[in-house]
DNA sequence: AAACTGAACATTTTGTTGATTGTTCATCAT
DNA sequence: ATGATGAACAATCAACAAAATGTTCAGTTT
């Protein structure tokens, strides 16, 4: 079995896995039922991954390409940096509740990622800043910024004032419009500053 | 038995009922223990109380007043608006971060309460928007912070960009070094703005 | 009549048992 | 030798019984 075929197996694993995460949540998906499905041995998905919490990692991260892709298209839109950079934050707002809101099983997937590998988290986080970053590159080129030496450490701390929207679940705030209007606002306050020009 | 005696039998109750929720927490603190601390019947104690849970909220409300001095010195101190501003979350950082590490007790009593009366996070947050509000119409007075028509909102939007400070524990974040520093940069950024002047 | 009690009730928590599950590894097949 | 298996093992979970707890209220005391 050369390489290419190993990455072949790899890949049913994890849409075999997949389609049981979606149907019946992580918890009540068993190593063995993923190797029934694909006629193969409960041992021999050690194989592949070293363990269950490794498949739902590696296939969060598959599914990254969506929020990657979303992210890309609008830091390419013919906009503004500011209206991108709000643009990208309504649009993570709204997938993210969206896709909590719809199905509690991915959602119990993303809590036994973020609970047992909290490094996962940072990475995303980490991914997301390049797009940030790029925008925020963007807008000082334009001049529409206000120039600044730490680029990455400015999309931290924008990071850092809407986590209550990359996270609205743990806020205990359920309603999606109360979160949109809040997020507006929160860009506003980012944007204009409260110091007097 | 007159009013005054009632409350004072409140006040025994919340102090005993302190105690218990200080060593053992709130979940192994049971309302006969309450009672029997106090020589009374567990019956006794719904006279004066509607639930457990009430009684908790009462404890947390009375000891609300150390926070509510801590807000009400900080928007007195002598300095600019912008630097109570920050004082004010840099204070109430330290204040949840280090009683939440020291003692994992409080941290349980107060998980009760936002899981079973959410209401009473709101009602807190409100609170401290009202002194957000005077800092922040101190600041317009003087001319340093940029005038607005809805102070009220704004000190909501400040709530919202500094969540993460407030409730550190929900972002398993646990540096308290980190968060300050974290926090210097959040406050920066939206004193600032992004916006070129 | 008003203040209070403690047994009764329903609900929750705890403890325990057996079954299930993630993981490993000696073994078999190719 | 390499790829794969499935029984074995320890850790976790599920289900049920037993105990404890929050709450109520008929009844007692003052």
């Amino acid at each position: 079995m050369d390489m290419d075929d190993k990455e072949q197996t790899r890949q049913k694993i994890l849409a075999a896995a997949g389609r049981r995460f979606q149907h019946y949540g992580y918890a009540k998906t068993t190593m063995s039922e993923i190797a029934a499905d694909l006629k193969m041995s409960t041992g021999n998905l050690y194989r592949f991954f070293p363990s269950k919490l490794d498949i739902a990692e590696a296939y969060a991260l598959a599914h990254e390409s969506d929020e990657e892709a979303m992210m890309a298209s609008i830091g390419a839109l013919p906009k503004s940096a500011a209206e991108r950079l709000i643009e990208h934050h309504r649009a993570l707002l709204d997938y993210t509740f969206t896709m909590i809101d719809e199905s509690q099983k991915i959602f119990e997937l993303a809590q036994a990622i973020g609970r047992e590998r909290p490094s996962y988290v940072n990475r995303r986080l980490a991914n997301e800043r390049v797009y940030l970053s790029s925008i925020l590159k963007d807008g000082i080129e334009d001049g529409l910024f206000a120039p600044n030496e730490d680029i990455n450490r400015l999309a931290e701390m924008i990071q850092c004032a809407t986590m209550k929207f990359r996270y609205p679940q743990l806020h205990n705030c359920f309603s999606l419009d109360t979160l949109r209007r809040e997020l507006e606002g929160t860009m506003d306050l980012i944007f204009k500053g409260l110091i007097k020009r």
